[in-house]
RNA sequence: GGAGGGGUGCCGGAGUGGCUAAUCGGAGCAGUCUGUAAAAUUGCCGCCCGAAAGGGCUUCGUAGGUUCGAAUCCUACCCCCUCCA
């Protein structure tokens, strides 16, 4: 292996690497190594945050390496306590299937698929008793799992930490024993889950796995980890006008994050990139859409990137209204002259456009909605067919009549 | 089993009989500005009717009750937390 390889593998967009001798020494032993990578079939859309590690899988790929991927259908019923949320709904069998599905699709275009093995959690839990999760349990105790920094946070705060939430993490562990993992994956807010995956292999007598844990990258919000539920996320299957245009919403602070934990720049250049902004030789808008394009291009092509760049210049720049708008039939009286007398309050709150009346009547008295580029004040209008409405920044609808 | 504390809108958190659809902060949405950045600033922020004034409905764990009137009082129930056992 190269210096460059290595060093782009273990010294960019990392968090943290324990143990990294002894990580070090594996990966020089010459043998293929047994990746493991957790998935959780309840939340199946890969955003930028999970980008960060899956890329890593990749290059460990590359190097030869194998990457075993967990299908976690039982941890999934449990629910991670690092959410928010503490109950989820149970899923069945076929939502399960079907999220696995869409995840292994998105997964897939980040990770070599033939260097990838899938697991399903259930191989092994389906046949577990009682017995068994008493003395996986017993090999634990309450103060280590106390340790756990939210457990940590919530039991001193006050607020309830069910028993069942106690297990995520040694089931979690115990997949590392099951398949014999040789490094996990994780962000650095699995550090813990991770640590116990090592933990108890060595009280399993096996070698212990190495944890690769990359940072969190931060929503287009600026402040918190990109997330689903906090709405501040990039999702790689949106479509590439969307993840281009919240790419250009994130704050400039975060360029420099993103360059690096998500594309495959050269460290040189973003040393330039770095160095430009910081002496303001150049406008940070136009790095951004540099790394609108290569995000974009990465989970599509280079000509989605290119529509998707042209359709932001044109629309958002130079305000023109976008070529492909989505069409709605409205409701509407023909008043003559092929104009049409319309209330498009009914079509827009039924295609979720507005949430409601009330709502629009907010849009409206705050000058929010056009009218072929005019603003207008009342639910009632008169267009003609074809019309275009444009409601708030970003929505577009062109009117149909009947 | 005992003692105490608590459940309020998306989240945090005020509010202890009418002025409360409910202070405030955050989030969200929209306007101005702009680089769909940041910062700033303004407005909205349960649903519905109304051009508006205004009105109706639903909401403060659940179900009943007291009252002209309840998030606020009473009763029962459910749930959470802490301490003791």
């Amino acid at each position: 292996m190269t210096d460059s390889k290595f060093n782009s593998i273990l010294k960019r967009g990392i968090a943290e690497i324990i143990n990294e001798a002894e990580l070090m020494k594996l990966l020089e032993s010459g043998r293929i190594l047994n990746l493991k990578q957790g998935f959780d079939p309840s939340a199946p859309d890969i955003h930028l945050g999970h980008v960060v590690g899956l890329r890593k899988l990749r290059q460990f790929q590359e190097l030869g390496h194998k990457v075993t991927l967990i299908v976690g259908d039982w941890t999934a019923r449990i629910g991670d306590p690092s959410g928010q949320s503490t109950t989820r709904p149970i899923l069945s069998q076929d939502q399960i299937q079907n999220n696995a599905q869409t995840y292994l699709e998105q997964f897939f275009k980040v990770v070599d698929k033939d260097r990838t093995e899938i697991r399903w959690q259930s191989e092994w839990y389906n046949k577990f008793t009682l017995d068994e999760i008493i003395r996986l349990s017993s090999k634990f105790t309450v103060a280590q799992l106390l340790a756990r920094e939210d457990f940590n946070k919530r039991y001193s705060s006050g607020n309830p930490i069910s028993l069942a939430e106690m297990l995520y993490p040694l089931l979690q562990a115990y997949d590392s024993v099951v398949i014999q993992a040789d490094v996990e994956f994780g962000g650095i807010d699995q550090k813990f889950n991770c640590l116990l995956g090592r933990e108890l292999q060595k009280i399993m007598g096996q070698p212990p796995q190495q944890v690769f844990l990359v940072p969190l990258l931060i929503g287009t919000d600026g402040n918190q980890k990109m997330s689903k539920s906090l709405g501040n996320y990039i999702g790689i299957k949106e479509p590439p006008q969307e993840v281009y245009g919240k790419v250009m919403s994130i704050p400039d602070s975060l360029i420099i994050d993103y360059f690096e934990l998500v594309t495959d720049a050269p460290d040189k250049e973003i040393a330039e990139i770095k160095e430009q902004m910081n002496n303001g030789s150049i406008n940070p808008m136009s790095i951004k859409k540099r790394l609108a394009h290569e995000i974009v291009k990465q989970f599509n092509d280079e000509e989605s990137a290119s529509e998707a760049e042209q359709y932001f210049s044109k629309v958002f720049q130079k305000k023109e209204t976008p070529q492909e708008i989505a069409e709605h039939l409205f409701p509407s009286r023909y008043i003559g002259d092929a104009l049409y007398e319309i209330d498009i309050a009914p079509t827009l709150i039924k295609e979720g456009i507005v949430r409601s009346k009330g709502e629009l009547k907010r849009l409206l008295s705050q000058k929010a909605i056009e009218l072929n580029g005019d603003k207008i004040n009342d639910s009632i209008i008169n267009a003609r067919h074809g019309s275009i409405l444009r409601i708030g920044k970003r929505n577009f609808v062109r009117i149909a009549v009947r």
